[in-house]
RNA sequence: GGGAGUUUAGCUCAGCUGGUUCAGAGCAUCUGCCUUACAAGCAGAGGGUCACUGGUUCGAACCCAGUAACUCCCA
């Protein structure tokens, strides 16, 4: 036998991971079994594996490999999407190490540049998650660019549209200056920035002379050229006079009102408000009200234009430095303060958003919103944990119109097609776009020159809400066998943070496509964060590799790692000592397989263990119920420990403490059969959490001659056996004489080798000739007896109400025994003392539950019977 | 500013309908062990005013109110 002495991941991964590939066993093609599916959340194409994808990656395998092995035709589902804003600028930037600029190709060149880059690195992540094992089904992976995906894109655009659901409107929208592209509320991050309030003087026309001001104070100097009016709140006294006046802006001495609204806050700021329509989207509500004018002075880019008058061509930061030393050195600059607010940045580019008056397409939401909630409201969606039904809820009661353009070429181009005299319509290719404009404007005789379709391509997220019907083909043919057997699927694992955007959508996709919710329950993984609690990214450099963890510590030890620290719903503080613990867990399976591997057996002996094999028998079978119920309720993190303190105290530190021979001793043949039986099931219940060490153990001789397709990974998890609870109780007071027993040795620094003696006074019913053995052997006791008399000269302790002694060759200490036996007696005294009391109080004995007062005369009859025997004991000592 | 959530051992978290000897688990710590499966280990032990203050109740980690700190979402 050469097996080594820990357990060495690599090899084994490798090999089991190509073997399962090799063998189709994550293929999935619909029968007559149950389904169940997964759809991955489809990781985009710029991304390299990160912290978060291991986690929810290692969810989703856990799942799909329990559910295979129950039975049921797991069926997950890879792919990835096209990400339009992140993959267009990371091509951007590689056209420009090349020397090329966007400009300066044509729109099909560009995507030409985009697909080869997408095809190039496009694929990293999922690669990456071989690695861990994911058991997605690979031949099913799909892309959200591909061509049947966009067709469905463009397919849902057309449905919506024709159903007056898509709308094209000026809005103030999210603009990024930098990616030039508009982004939705999501796509924003804001942050506390510290800033600048400048209070700037306007003056006051017609009052004669120039000498009277009113102050506002703002944080963006820059945008006073676009101001269409200073409003106040009507019951502010300080500015009655002020009421229908006109002020000029300062530098560019336009004329504007001053307008009346109780919008105005009067203790923020002077209590006077600039408003730019054009820049800001409180100010532009207000303009809407006050029939304002809107003037727009930036570009596209965040520089001024020629509205602005001055500074015309600097960049908005350039000119807000500008502007305030103009109006300083004017005078109408009153001071400056610092001052902290919220500022919008954009998640791709980093840059600070813009908010921007511009012709987006919209998608309506209220209407669609309100039976995506209902699903989650009745129950026929379950977001795990419970606590986001509220945050689902409060977004879907408050929903705005989706903006679902983007100012981008690498994503599904919109269907509108303009014809010369502006009008636009609505097709799915050019050719019926002729058509319809011909029969919009007759005798017109346009070609398809005439026409131009809008440059705008379609939000990322207008393709992912599709995903759990498009991967499956249901667009383009609605009744496939496909979609029909694995639809609606049945988990989703994904982060909180796209509960909106995302998850929400796919509900609506799923009302309105299929008439049913795309899955059942939604788990919400937490964010990783480090073991400080911050979050990981790359500019902290506090992230680790996933990959040198996985060369680290093995896959199994960081799947196991990763689940250790998980708790639903909750954000982990993740540290690298999980996965150690995870290694080291894989360690022990590895040494306990070692142990029986190394077994001889004599056919002649007889089975001595038939007490221990039935403890581990009940204790695995109530464990089993325990995992079930855990994974009922998606605690995977506590079906996991469940499972890893029943391997690693039950099985290892008791039954196979309790069973195994004698150094160079055989094993009797029904012990090591059992033992053999006990440690396979323990296989399939660790494998949905460690497929690899437990696939390589399988494949061992041990367990006799495996045909090429009995593996781990599609065996059946094992059906629940008898519980008998007798047994586990009375095992539990064994472990407990052996502990103390234990501590004994320990106390009195006895070495484990020397055998002591033990005897018993037992005055309840535990049957403890059945657990002589097993006491004798764990506690490496000579001879086990029982006695009616208390033994003097020996280090006693009490198991329940049960009385044991380890006779001593030394005497006791006659002082530290009392002292013992009195602190044991005076925590008894008053426990009792504090039953007695409840049992005495009226009140009690009215309002409880029988049972509980059933209990409460146990306690108390307990309590009294152990006394009466400390009592005795410190008699006996003369204390 | 509005809403939601969290607070239990050094760390990460359980604690279900208020009721067992209920204050728990894993890790970490400490003590003793290289006892031939495993030092990535074995045996044992010590850690908590359940954030704080009140209230309800026969009984509160759990229910209610207030306070504090932190987190997230929205403005």
């Amino acid at each position: 036998m050469n097996i080594s002495k820990t357990y060495l991941p690599k090899e084994a991964e490798e090999k089991w991971y190509s073997y399962w590939l090799k063998h189709d066993f994550f293929k999935s093609v619909p029968d007559e079994r149950e389904p169940y599916t997964i759809v991955i959340p489809p990781p985009n194409v710029t991304g390299v594996l990160h912290m978060g994808h291991m986690l929810n990656n290692t969810i989703q395998d856990v799942l799909i490999r329990r559910a295979r092995m129950k039975g049921k035709n797991a069926c997950w589902v890879p792919g990835t999407d096209h990400a339009s804003i992140a993959t267009e600028a990371k091509v951007v930037a590689m056209l420009k190490e090349r020397g090329i600029g966007k400009k300066d190709l044509t729109r099909p060149e560009f995507l030409a540049y985009a697909w080869e880059w997408k095809e190039k690195y496009g694929g990293i992540i999922l690669d990456q998650l071989k690695k861990l094992g994911a058991s997605c089904d690979w031949d099913r992976t799909r892309f959200t660019m591909e061509d049947d995906l966009s067709e469905a894109v463009i397919d849902t655009f057309i449905h919506f549209y024709k159903k007056g659901l898509i709308y094209r409107g000026v809005r103030m929208v999210n603009w990024d200056p930098q990616g030039k592209t508009a982004v939705s509320d999501e796509e924003v991050i804001r942050k506390e920035v510290n800033q600048k309030l400048y209070y700037i003087k306007y003056n006051v026309v017609g009052e004669g002379s120039n000498t009277e001001f009113l102050t506002i104070a703002t944080t963006r100097p820059e945008t006073i050229m676009a101001d269409a009016a200073i409003c106040i709140n009507p019951n502010d006294e300080r500015y009655f006079h002020l009421h229908g006046k006109k002020v000029l802006i300062p530098l560019i001495n336009r004329e504007i009102p001053v307008i009346l609204d109780e919008y105005v806050t009067m203790d923020f700021g002077t209590g006077c408000l600039k408003v730019t329509p054009a820049h800001d989207l409180n100010d532009y509500e207000l303009g809407q009200k006050h029939n304002l004018p809107v003037i727009d002075i930036l570009n596209d880019d965040g520089t001024l234009n020629e509205k602005a008058q001055i500074l015309v061509g600097e960049d908005r930061f350039a000119a807000r430095k500008k502007i305030a030393v103009l109006l300083e050195a004017d005078g109408y600059l009153d001071k400056v303060e610092d001052y902290k607010s919220q500022i919008g940045f954009s998640e791709r580019t980093d840059a600070v958003i813009e908010p921007k008056l511009s012709m987006q397409w919209f998608c309506k939401m209220d209407e669609m919103a309100k039976p995506a909630l209902d699903y989650v409201l009745k129950g026929d969606i379950k977001l795990i944990p419970e606590k986001f039904t509220n945050t689902y809820r409060h977004w879907m009661e408050n929903v705005k119109d989706w903006c679902i353009s983007r100012q981008l070429w690498w994503g599904q181009q919109i269907p509108a097609w303009y014809l010369p005299n502006g009008q636009f319509v609505i097709a799915k290719t050019a050719e019926e776009a002729l058509e319809l404009a011909n029969a919009s404007t007759p005798g017109s005789g346009l070609t398809t020159l005439d026409l131009k379709q809008d440059e705008d391509v379609l939000d990322t997220w207008f393709s992912s809400w599709l995903w759990p019907i498009s991967v499956f083909d249901g667009f383009k043919d609605p009744n496939n066998a496909d979609i029909n057997y694995y639809y609606p699927t049945n988990d989703l694992v994904t982060a909180p943070e796209i509960l909106f955007f995302w998850v929400a959508r796919m509900i609506m996709a799923g009302h309105e496509f299929r008439g049913e919710a795309p899955f059942k329950n939604v788990y919400l993984t937490g964010i990783v964060r480090d073991k400080l609690g911050r979050k990981m990214s790359k500019s902290l450099g506090n992230s680790p590799d996933p990959l040198e963890l996985i060369e680290k510590f093995g896959a199994d030890g960081v799947r196991v790692g990763m689940l250790l620290c998980s708790p639903a719903g909750n954000d982990l503080m993740f540290d690298e000592s999980y996965c150690e613990q995870g290694r080291n867990f894989a360690n022990k399976i590895w040494n306990a397989f070692k142990l029986i591997k190394g077994w001889e057996v004599d056919e002649n002996l007889v089975n001595p263990n038939e007490v221990a094999i039935e403890w581990f028998d009940s204790r695995f079978n109530q464990a089993l119920t325990e995992i079930e119920s855990n994974f009922e309720q998606f605690r995977l993190s506590e079906a996991l420990m469940a499972t890893y303190k029943l391997v690693w105290d039950d099985f290892c530190a008791w039954y196979l403490e309790m069973i195994k021979p004698v150094y160079q001793h055989p094993i009797d043949r029904e012990t090591y059969d059992k033992t053999i039986a006990f440690f396979e099931n323990i296989l399939k219940i660790l494998h949905p959490f460690m497929p690899f060490i437990t696939e390589e153990l399988w494949h061992d001789e041990l367990f006799g001659d495996r045909s090429e397709l009995d593996c781990c990974i599609v065996a059946q998890l094992p059906k629940y056996g008898q519980i008998n609870t007798r047994l586990l109780d009375d095992i539990e007071i064994v472990k407990q004489i052996i502990t103390q027993v234990r501590n004994i040795r320990n106390a009195k620094q006895i070495s484990p080798k020397e055998k002591l003696d033990l005897s018993v006074k037992a005055n309840s019913e535990v049957a403890y000739n059945l657990y002589g053995l097993i006491i004798t052997k764990l506690g490496n006791i000579s001879t086990f007896g029982f006695t009616t008399d208390k033994l003097a000269q020996a280090a006693g302790f009490m198991v329940s109400t049960d009385e044991f002694y380890v006779p001593l060759e030394e005497s006791i200490d006659p002082v530290a025994e009392c002292e013992k036996l009195n602190k044991e007696k005076d925590y008894l005294t008053g426990f009792l003392k504090a039953v007695n009391s409840k049992l005495g109080n009226e009140r009690f004995m009215a309002n409880a539950k029988p049972e509980i007062i059933e209990v409460e005369l146990k306690k108390k009859a307990d309590a009294e019977a152990k006394l009466k025997i400390l009592e005795e004991n410190l008699a006996a000592l003369a204390c």
